[in-house]
DNA sequence: CTGATTATTGAACAGTTGTTCAGTCGCTGT
DNA sequence: ACAGCGACTGAACAACTGTTCAATAATCAG
């Protein structure tokens, strides 16, 4: 019933939401402006999602399903990710800053596929072993994220438009060059920072 | 005379407004709420700083002064900040979502400072070579402040409290192990996302 | 067509918002 | 002592907030 009729007014406010939700933030954004956008009134907002928190739930679980459905491999879903439309991205990035439940869900859902996945590289022989799989997973997957939570500078300073692919694709492939051939040619910064860790527990 | 004396109510403002504003937003705190946490009159924030929006400016101009007071180099400044006080991080990851200008001055900045960095790596050969200098600075610069953006995530995620420094650390000498060893052992991925950059401009 | 269920609205509510203003307190220079 | 000045406050304002409710329009089963 509820995706059979996703034009209706209900998929419309979503929409509204979503894009508005992810511009000016959840507080910052009224019941009163989201049902403008969508061309319906205020009370129509509170009968279909109950209430604004109904309202951003329901934008939680539209973008869960969404990026879920999306790809099988975490790398696909990264790729999903990026390329997905830019409400969504932007809502994404505002839901991990406020720590929706959801979006923590969603977080360490991704960290436990990656880690998976890093470990099946090891094995494989096409992933480097790791002194801390867990830290290291966690550490990649934030990495995944930062350039769309941080979309609007990286995007900037790439030159482009930041919803632009061209602009995305070229900030992840110098990533990826980083973790491929490394960054650093000698161990030198690894090696001091081994030592804090050391002297943080001694 | 405002360094002088910096334990003034006009301080304590800044500070609760500093606080406030990280863990709720800025459009999600309200001045009166502000006020009370200073023990102060709501008159009294607007007396000082004009408006809400010059609270929140103050408090930028404060949060850079913090920033760019601490280290010279790159990394030293990524050492203090992640290590600074948990409300300017929290802070400083709002004001980059919500793109206050100071925030993009801020990230534009440290962009430039780490490119020149590397650059001088390159040169004296302790970085690799780079296909593209400028997105590797840029995507470099993001990863850092990952952590620091997306820190409840990463720290609930590493055990600890995310605002302590050993989680910090740990997920660091992480990121760092991929930097130096690089993550992936053959460069499969590299040479998929090289494709698909040109792909996208044939 | 009738009846019932659902979609949709306008008006109104109580509370909160940022901001204003007249006025009080405490200090400092003369 | 007294005038001046900045810190500081309580009360109030208009605008906006999320939400409620009775009433209307649309849809659909029988």
């Amino acid at each position: 019933m509820r995706s059979a009729s996703d034009l209706t007014a209900r998929a419309r406010i979503r929409d509204a939401a979503l894009a508005r939700f992810g511009t000016d933030g959840i507080a910052g954004t009224s019941v009163r402006a989201v049902a403008a956008d969508a061309g319906v009134s205020p009370a129509l907002v509170v009968h279909h999602f109950g209430s604004k928190e109904g309202l951003r739930q329901a934008c939680d679980d539209y973008v869960l399903d969404s990026i879920r459905s999306g790809g099988e491999a975490a790398t696909e879903a990264l790729g999903e990710i990026l390329q997905a439309a830019t409400p969504v991205r932007r809502y994404l990035a505002r839901a991990l800053l406020d720590d929706t439940p959801a979006a923590g869900a969603l977080f360490a859902e991704i960290v436990e596929r990656t880690e998976a996945w890093l470990a099946t590289g090891e094995e494989e022989g096409w992933v480097h072993e790791s002194a801390d799989a867990r830290a290291r997973a966690v550490t990649y997957v934030s990495w995944l994220l930062a350039p769309l939570v941080l979309g609007d500078h990286v995007g900037r300073l790439l030159g482009g438009d930041p919803a632009e692919t061209a602009t995305a694709v070229r900030g992840a492939r110098a990533g990826l060059e980083m973790l491929t051939h490394g960054l650093f040619a000698d161990d030198r910064w690894l090696a001091a920072f081994t030592a804090i860790g050391e002297r943080t527990r001694p």
